[in-house]
DNA sequence: GGCCTGATCTGCAACGATGTATGCCAACAG
DNA sequence: CTGTTGGCATACATCGTTGCAGATCAGGCC
């Protein structure tokens, strides 16, 4: 079997209990003591058991990370972000896909999951506020800011409604004026869709230029999504002169149809989207974009959890900390 | 506190045992006590404790992963596919970023990250054969066919060599001659840098074509170094009519650089990948490229490896099926 | 010398589950 | 009526740690 701190014990010649002390730092041990115990695990190859550490102190130090699926370039790299955060903390992230599925979602954020971990964050797609709060058990929970946006839940904010403004503002400023909006339907007003969507009739209104629905389709938030919704679009008979996807795979996705189809891009068509994925700095053309603060996402959510985790006690108002953005203008639309 | 077992006995008047027994689907139970149990863990909302089962059990039920970066594609969308397949096999997957370095990769090989999980799956990146075998523990260990190649290993194989020769037959006979390869150092003959390169070679000793080690050019694998590679190879005046990237990243990365210099492609070069990540299908052009059976390799490590975790005893002979690949034709490179 | 203080180390119980051994009862055979 | 069998339920020990409450001992002080 594996070695226990039982044997390290006997080999050092001492009690259980010191090897634990040595282990866990205590302060007063005398220095020839603690040397022989630290040989001793050295000679043996001792290795924590962390099992019988949670169950024995309650802590895991895991956190659970749920999103849709690790093959969505957004996800993987706020994945590997949160998990580099976690990590300079002493945590570990464990990683479940929800697949979009609300099921997966609910059973994420009650079941046996939960007592793995000593807290979640979770990306929701599927539920909205009412069905979270009711389904989340009493572990710290950080709600990572996409679709849900409520005052009750601990969560990190992107900057939606401004952002996506910046972006349609630079597309006007560079004389388009038929934008078509990929990844929305008309009259969505919440969750990421629907802020982003009020932010590009916001920055539509400020220059003066009428709303026109038409103009907006929706899809899967996928590249292939982004590809057939644009295909719809202009099959319908609608021009436009730019596009604004609502993230960045949709944006490629559009991309890739409209050079497909002949449409010249940068020149006919502009194409802008929304997330920064490193894809986007080496399609071609490169893809405006706006970079959501991923980084800064992680780290504050990360940071976020860990004090909800660690002082439980101290139980202060919700937080909702904002991620700051900034536009990345490229090729697609200069 | 949490909600025990023994708060359950309680409610449904029964053994504490009994309640496990009804949890573990055991066999002899009345009907009517079961579903007392049933209710009592209903009505207290009871939530079997993973940790305690674990450390009673001396099983976790978690696989660990340890792989570079979550935010490569191709290790993104492998570690989708094996959580995946995991699930469905009743375990759940602990991923560990190693960020390419030995250390990083020696700790998760032995360190108490092994405690955590039951078995491990390893894509080695910095460390050679001799030096994993060193590292490892006694726990199951699945290599997936990357770099390291050794009989004393399970592991998942690509099939590297046949691969990149089929995607040289290919570009070969598309008439190109003068094929660059990204991503490999003239000379290398091991990992899948090396059996890439070897394979490479093979199909231009095929055609009967010379192999001219001016064109092998290498790089770090990311989309920035292909770029960087294709661009230094260019400006050092050699010509070429071809590119394989040793991976899907390096060839987008040197597809974008081409065609900001201008060069078009495939007319002037035409440019081929490996691994078939779906950014791939949606590049403009889109990229030809080989799929090295993504799908399968994840399936097949996660039931060998899991096949090793039940049946300890069973020692057979080392395993290293091979996943079957498929030449994917698009426009990059007709 | 007796008492107190602080450094150093120890034993026991407990975290929440499961394996083993066993008890109890009804049904049935002899 | 006794003995055996099999269904059903239980008690106890145990996995490897850590928290808590001491135990021990040397040195300093009155």
């Amino acid at each position: 079997m594996a070695v226990t701190m039982n044997d390290v014990a006997r080999v050092a010649g001492v009690s259980l209990k010191t090897v634990s002390n040595v282990i866990n730092n205590y302060e007063f041990i005398r220095a020839t003591t603690k040397q022989r115990v630290l040989d001793a695990i050295d000679e043996l190859g001792y290795e924590t058991n962390l099992t019988a550490r949670s169950l024995r102190s309650g802590k895991t130090s895991m956190l659970g990370l749920v999103l849709a699926d690790l093959s969505i370039p957004y996800y993987a790299e706020l994945a590997s972000d949160i998990m580099k955060a976690a990590w300079t903390r002493g945590y570990r992230v464990l990683v479940e896909q929800s697949g979009n599925e609300p099921e997966h979602e609910k059973a994420a954020l009650q079941g046996q999951f939960r007592t793995l971990t000593d807290g979640l964050l979770f990306i929701p797609l599927a539920l909205d506020a009412e069905q979270i709060i009711d389904a989340a058990g009493k572990k710290p929970l950080v709600l990572l800011g996409e679709f849900v946006q409520d005052p009750r839940l601990d969560m990190v904010l992107i900057q939606n409604h401004r952002a996506a403004a910046a972006v349609t503002a630079h597309l006007l400023a560079g004389g388009r004026r038929r934008i078509a909006v990929v990844g929305a339907h008309d009259g969505d007003t919440t969750g990421s869709n629907g802020l982003r969507l009020e932010g590009y009739k916001a920055a539509l209104a400020d220059a003066g230029v009428a709303y026109d629905p038409a103009l907006v389709v929706d899809c899967d938030w996928r590249r292939d999504g982004g590809a057939e919704a644009i295909g719809r679009l202009l099959d319908s008979g609608v021009e436009c002169d730019a596009v604004f996807g609502l993230n960045d795979a949709l944006a490629l996705g559009a991309l890739h149809e409209l050079l497909v189809r002949g449409r010249k891009v940068p020149e006919e068509i502009a194409v802008a989207g929304f997330d920064d994925i490193d894809e986007a700095r080496f399609a071609s053309p490169s893809l405006t974009t706006v970079a959501p603060g991923r980084a800064e996402i992680a780290e504050r959510a990360v940071e976020l959890l860990i004090n909800r985790i660690e002082n439980k006690d101290a139980a202060p108002a919700v937080q909702q900390p904002e991620a700051s953005f900034e536009l990345r203008v490229r090729q697609s639309a200069p």
